[in-house]
Formats: C-alpha cells, sequence, structure tokens
DNA sequence: TATTGTTATACTCTATAACTATA
DNA sequence: TATAGTTATAGAGTATAACAATA
C-alpha cells in the first residue's frame, strides 16, 4: 500500500490464506473422489491411531465440538467407513471405531496428502521448507493455539 | 512422523490453515463487533476503490460466483451499508455502491485489518515478515492461483 | 442466441442450546 | 447434579442450475 488505506493484498494473513484456500481446495478435490470431505479425512486419521475412541477424544483433538463429531461421525457411518459402539463400563458413553475399509482407506488418503503438499511445497528448497515450517510453528505456539490443524 | 503413514501434523499445508484459520477467525471476531462477516468486508473493501461497480466485476475480484456476490450483496443492502441501482444503459447491468455509513466504515475495518495482521506477524524480525509474504507470493504465482485472497 | 443478474436449491462446516440417558 | 452424547436449529459460505430480462 502506498497511500491511504490498507487494500486486501496488503496483509499477509490474506495472503496466508489465499494459499491456504488454495491447498485446501486441491485437497478436497483429491479425497472428494476417494468419496470423503477433508473434515471426514481428519477424523478418520485421528482415529486410525487408536482402536476406538469415545467422541469426546475426537473433538478435543479436532478442536471441534461434540455436536459437529456426532455429524460427521453420523455420515461416515452411513459411508460404511465408521462404526458406534455403546460403552459396555459406562452407559452414557460411545466408541468410534473405523472399519476395515475405513482402515485401508487412510493409508490411501494419507499419501494423498503428501502428494497435495508436495505439490506446493515439494519444489522449495528443503531449507526454506524448513524454515516456512518453523515459522509457522512457532507462531502456533506464540499464539497458544491448542488443537491439531485438522484440514 | 517417524514411521508408517502421515499424520495430520506432518504436512506444512495443515498448519498453514491452523495459521490461517486462527488469523481469520481472530479478524472475524473484531469486525463482527463492526457488524459484518468477513466476506462482507471484503466485498466492502473492493467496492471501495470505485464509485460504483457490476456485481460480475466484484465476482471475479474476489473469485466468487455471481450468485455468491447477490447474496452477498442483499445483506448488505439490509444492513444499509450498499446500494444497488439498474444500469441507465444497460437494461440488464446493475451497479453496486457503498453507502455514506460503508465509506466511513471501511477505514475501521482496515484499521483493525492492519491490527490483526501486527497481531500475528508484528514481532517477526522484518527480513522473515519479508521472506514469508515472498514465499507466498511466489507459491501464488508458481501455481497461476487468479482472484485478489478475499479473507 | 448470448449475457447480466437473480432466484432456487443444496451441501459442508460449524456453533449454541435443548434434550436424553446415565452416573 | 454432572457428564456423554445426540438432536434441533441456525447461519455463513459457496456452488450449480434454472430463470428473467435485455442485448
Amino acid at each position: 500500500m502506498t497511500v491511504g488505506i490498507s487494500g486486501l493484498g496488503d496483509h499477509i494473513g490474506v495472503w496466508l490464506r489465499f494459499v491456504s484456500n488454495a491447498i485446501s481446495q486441491s485437497f478436497a478435490r483429491k479425497v472428494e473422489e476417494k468419496g470423503v470431505t477433508v473434515a471426514e479425512w481428519a477424523l478418520m486419521r485421528a482415529l486410525f491411531d487408536s482402536e476406538a475412541a469415545p467422541p469426546s477424544k475426537a473433538a478435543e483433538q479436532l478442536g471441534m465440538t461434540r455436536g459437529a463429531i456426532t455429524k460427521l461421525a453420523d455420515r461416515l457411518i452411513g459411508k460404511g467407513l465408521l462404526i458406534r459402539r455403546a460403552d459396555p463400563d459406562d452407559g452414557r458413553a460411545r466408541t468410534l471405531a473405523l472399519t476395515a475399509r475405513a482402515r485401508r482407506l487412510v493409508p490411501e488418503l494419507a499419501a494423498l496428502a503428501d502428494e497435495n503438499d508436495a505439490a506446493f511445497f515439494g519444489d522449495l528448497p528443503a531449507k526454506e521448507r524448513a524454515r516456512l515450517e518453523r515459522l509457522l510453528k512457532s507462531i502456533v505456539a506464540r499464539r497458544g493455539l491448542k488443537h491439531i490443524p485438522i484440514d
């Protein structure tokens, strides 16, 4: 900006958002071919590391409300990718577990995520990529942002 | 990631999105106090530079569909921030123009945007900030992304 | 016929709040 | 009462497609 008030392109945050949106949209198109959305992928990936987990844990991990997890889970159940069971020990509790098909799908989706990241950052010099990653993580740390990034 | 498939935190794109979301949400809270959303701010800012502009121009500039602009414009009109007029030369065309109140509001919102950007990037060394900006713009250029970032 | 814009419809994402069942 | 989860509702954001008016 030279004079007057700042414009849309005068903020780093806006450029960041722009790049971020492009990356997310690109990834969304890739996973769509596998029949899932980005948010669904995030939940599936979060559940992949354990046999079964309560919705509340997934909500905390992904920085979403329990209601949002319920809705996402409903959709994954409808797609045959998730099973919801009652907890035998606590009548209120439920557990979410990926189906066998979902367990086969997650690595494919992870590969798409790798591929997507490489498309945007792969030809940056390794040093620069590392610096960017460090910078982003430092902002997260400094601002005390919790939650794992979900998409 | 050490072994196995990549996780949610193993992609730069995910960290980028995380930071980007935090910045956007922070900005959204600020502009909300002024009674507008981030998308509304973007449209207002885009219209600020000219006396009046057709919706199609705003759509192109912001990378949105004409239908989306109509919807946004309807809302801004409802808030008394925008006026839609028929084009005297072309019966199909319309023009969008900010109201006087909107013209007073835009600089306030721009100041909030400045403030928000400073909160996230202000205490980075100038060199590092410049490097980040250059990097983001290079990605935009390399990928041939058009449209001004809108939020 | 082509173009401008609006309207209708739909879907994702997400939140808040009320509610149910259990503890 | 407190907690786990679900359900209901709402609204932003966005897209596609059908449509109306005009060129």
